[in-house]
DNA sequence: TTAGTAATTAGAATAATTCCATTTTTAACT
DNA sequence: AGTTAAAAATGGAATTATTCTAATTACTAA
């Protein structure tokens, strides 16, 4: 049986895709599912493998088509460290990231407002930044216990 | 002929490989040479390009080898935004990259300590970064003109 | 209920990069 | 100078993540 999304996911969900014309589709909610439900970073093979055990029909192609279209609403995003796979994310607010170079696992980092608007104070006149993409790497919690 | 390397450059060059053990050959030379020469953030590709003007056997393994060699020795650095291919700056001080959405563009933009030291206070206990990575996208500077 | 559009599917294609086996170059020693 | 051992370069095949394509299926609105 499909995922099923919490009352105010299926609602946030619905609603972002609606507001684009799109379709709130079962494969969609799905992929939106899994990613919420396990804050990891997966990896689009993950997810395509998590997805499976609830549609096992989905394709890898629809793994991305879904992935992009939540990109595309806002819902999820990207991230993307070195040349690695590209890892998906649902927390919107603005945050860091940082990888741990022994485990592979990432970590999300609050970004305080004031480091913010410093960050944004390096970007000289003339540019427009409609993006800001933040990664430490090195030695990650886990691997120093 | 081979790519010749300002006096200056040529020394921080063949010390830095020799520090390694490694050798200062002429491809190498030539893809640190060809990185110095024209500081557009260059591809693989582009690279190869040029080096073979210089150098006209070279292959493109080649030109992979010598750059994972000149980023080991720390001559180089690789700068990864998105998917796109990798690309190769010269400027080993601490800065942050743009990349203009409408022309591809990417600019150098420095980083204050001021600021590099608010990024560093972001990380949490028990993390060590070993690498920072700050790039911003959106509308650059020339395309704004 | 049907028509038209949107989404999904399987598999082929692409693009950047890495790997591998072989040849060439280099540096150190006779 | 000539020999040898190690390092580097070469060409082509392989890999991997992702995108594309053409065909099928599922919705939605008239």
């Amino acid at each position: 049986m499909a995922f099923s999304l919490s009352p105010s996911s299926k609602n946030t969900f619905a609603h972002s895709l609606r507001e684009k014309g799109l379709r709130p589709t079962k494969q969609r909610a799905c992929v939106y599912g899994v990613i919420l439900d396990k804050r990891d970073h997966p990896t689009a093979d993950d997810i395509f493998d998590r997805v499976k055990k609830h549609l096992p029909g989905t394709s890898f192609a629809t793994v991305y088509n879904c992935l992009e279209t939540l990109v595309g609403c806002g819902l999820v995003r990207q991230v993307n460290m070195d040349r690695s796979p590209t890892r998906y994310c649902p927390n919107l607010t603005p945050h860091a990231h940082f990888k741990c170079t022994q485990t592979g696992q990432i970590f999300d980092v609050q970004i305080d407002q004031d480091t913010l608007s410093k960050m944004h104070a390096l970007i000289p006149k003339g540019f427009l930044a409609e993006n800001i993409d933040l990664c430490f790497s090195g030695k990650g919690d886990s691997s120093t216990n």
